[in-house]
RNA sequence: GUCCCCAUCGUCUAGCCCGGCCUAGGACAUCGCCCUUUCAAGGCGGUAACGCGGGUUCGAAUCCCGCUGGGGACGCCA
């Protein structure tokens, strides 16, 4: 029988779920769906003093978003530090850990002095064989590394990368305030959880030969490791706050989609030929290590409002018209708690959704729509709305006035009658109307716009320009 | 500094594993044209890449070595 597929995603919670995180997050997932395996959500709060309940919150928050959803977890480590402490004494107790008493500063000023005289920045092993405890100091545990021979790492992306056992130092496992350390952690419960594929960020590729030697010295069985590569900012280094946004809410605030983050994310470090846009099924489906490139990908924003863009497009305009609300509000479209009519909101944003690459795009273009009173920009006025249009203008109102279907079908004869008689073309008649309807001289066709506006508004936004005019 | 990883258009990538089909394909961005009541969307076309040097081979983007460049890790952070 196949191994039952169980991988985890293990973020510390010292800050929000960013943009390398979610995408980390997100193959987990997806290599847990493609094989019918379970994702497990781990809360590696083992740094209790950077570690906070509100971003483990913000975490589960994204994730959510994000429509990623965790078959067992969250599960906080440091809800199980006495089980980490009883495999710290086993280590203990067989020789494979020890005390050291070494001082914080003094392992800072080796580190210093090793890297002035550029050799290895190691822990050089003095306390190692000490038989005595040293009075007055509290001390850490660490594991006693191998120091001969080599680590075979075989990553399902990178391929067998070979580690050299005497650049690997002996790594503190228990703080001198008794919590145990990440490294020992990660293998404790990876273990424990019986996670069988550990898929993480290229950065902790370092990480995994000492990691592997935890494992054998606790007697189990090494899970396979697949490094992901680093997603960068434009300046090709580590993605970070100065790289603009990188929380993943902020992108939820900008108005993205998050099936189109998703998507976009997937397609950083990961291809299916020449395919741009998968839909979650696709990506469930034809998800593979073997389409894993090696190289980091820096992050481009215009893509990825592209992609926004081509979901918007596709998306149910009532599930836009939904998701838009807090958006008119945040722009006081709407004012708070305002009733919308839902059916007729749809209606408006289906003439407008090709226009926006954002929520908050369609948020702003749904303004004069809502709005009850519009006003000219300054420049489209007096292009348009001047005495050469006054005519044009009365005329439509006047035919419009007595039309009695104001749909595209019912408005284009109505128009084109206007047209005919002047002898002018549609353009003339349509961008007046479209100032005196939108207050600007861009929108949808122009009998969308009248039809979403309803005869009323139509007729009162037509007068107001009239009456500007003379 | 030491170790590890990486290297195709500005960016994301296909091709590389199993050399010839590659005068290197797609996408974003950009430029031009078309469509057109505006703006979009859409269509068509253009500019643009195998980092360098050595091998191996009849033949290399593809295999090997070196260099260069970039990234990452070297914490009582994860």
């Amino acid at each position: 029988m196949k191994e039952q597929v169980r991988v985890r995603f293990a973020p510390s919670p010292t800050g929000h779920l960013h943009i390398g995180g979610a995408r980390t997050a997100l193959f987990n997932w997806l290599y847990a769906r493609h094989h019918g395996g379970t994702f497990i959500l781990r809360i590696e709060d083992t740094d209790r003093t950077r570690s906070t309940d509100a971003y483990i919150e913000a975490i589960t928050q994204g994730m959510h978003w994000l429509n990623l959803d965790w078959d067992e977890g969250p599960f906080r480590q440091t809800d199980r530090f006495a089980v980490y402490r009883s495999y710290v004494e086993r280590l203990l107790q067989e020789g494979k850990a020890y005390h050291c008493y070494c001082a914080v500063e003094e392992l800072e000023q080796r580190r210093q002095l090793a890297l002035a005289q550029g050799r290895p920045q190691k822990y050089d092993g003095r306390c190692r064989d000490l038989k005595e405890a040293v009075p007055g100091r509290v001390p850490v545990v660490r594991f006693r590394t191998p120091q001969q021979g080599e680590t075979v790492v075989d990553d399902l992306i990178r391929g067998r990368v070979v580690f050299d056992n005497s650049q690997l130092d002996d790594l503190i496992i228990l703080r001198s305030d008794n919590s145990p350390t990440y490294n020992f952690t990660v293998v404790v419960d990876d273990v424990d959880m019986r996670i069988t594929h550990v898929i993480r960020g290229d950065d902790h590729l370092n990480n995994t030969p000492k990691q592997i030697h935890i494992y054998k010295a606790l007697g189990y069985e090494i899970p396979k490791f697949a490094h992901l590569p680093m997603i960068l900012g434009a300046d090709k280094t580590r993605l970070s706050k100065r790289h603009g946004a990188t929380s993943v809410m902020a992108y939820e605030e900008m108005g993205y989609l998050p099936e189109a983050l998703t998507n976009y994310l997937v397609r950083l470090g990961w291809s299916h030929g020449d395919q741009e846009v998968f839909s979650r099924e696709e990506l469930i489906r034809f998800f593979s290590f073997e389409n894993v490139g090696n190289a980091a990908a820096v992050f481009n924003p215009e893509k990825l409002l592209w992609l926004n863009q081509q979901y918007i497009i596709a998306a149910a305009p009532g599930r836009l018209a939904e998701l838009v609300v807090p958006f008119l509000a945040k722009q006081q479209i709407i004012t708070e708690g305002q009733a919308l009519d839902m059916a007729w909101l749809a209606r408006a944003v289906k003439t407008l959704q090709e226009r926006a690459k954002t929520l908050g795009e369609l948020a702003s273009s749904l303004r004069y729509y809502i709005a009850e009173e519009i006003t000219f920009q300054e420049k489209a006025q007096e292009k348009f709305l001047n005495e050469k249009s006054l005519p044009l203008l009365k005329d439509l109102k006047e035919a419009l006035a007595a039309c009695a279907d104001f749909s595209h079908a019912g408005l284009e004869p109505v128009f084109k009658g206007v047209v005919e008689k002047h002898g002018v073309k549609l353009g003339a008649v349509a961008q007046p109307v479209r100032v005196a309807m939108t207050g600007g001289t861009e929108s949808p066709g122009i009998y969308e716009v009248l039809e979403v506006l309803g005869k009323e508004k139509t007729l009162q936004r037509l007068e107001k320009a009239i009456l500007s005019i003379g």
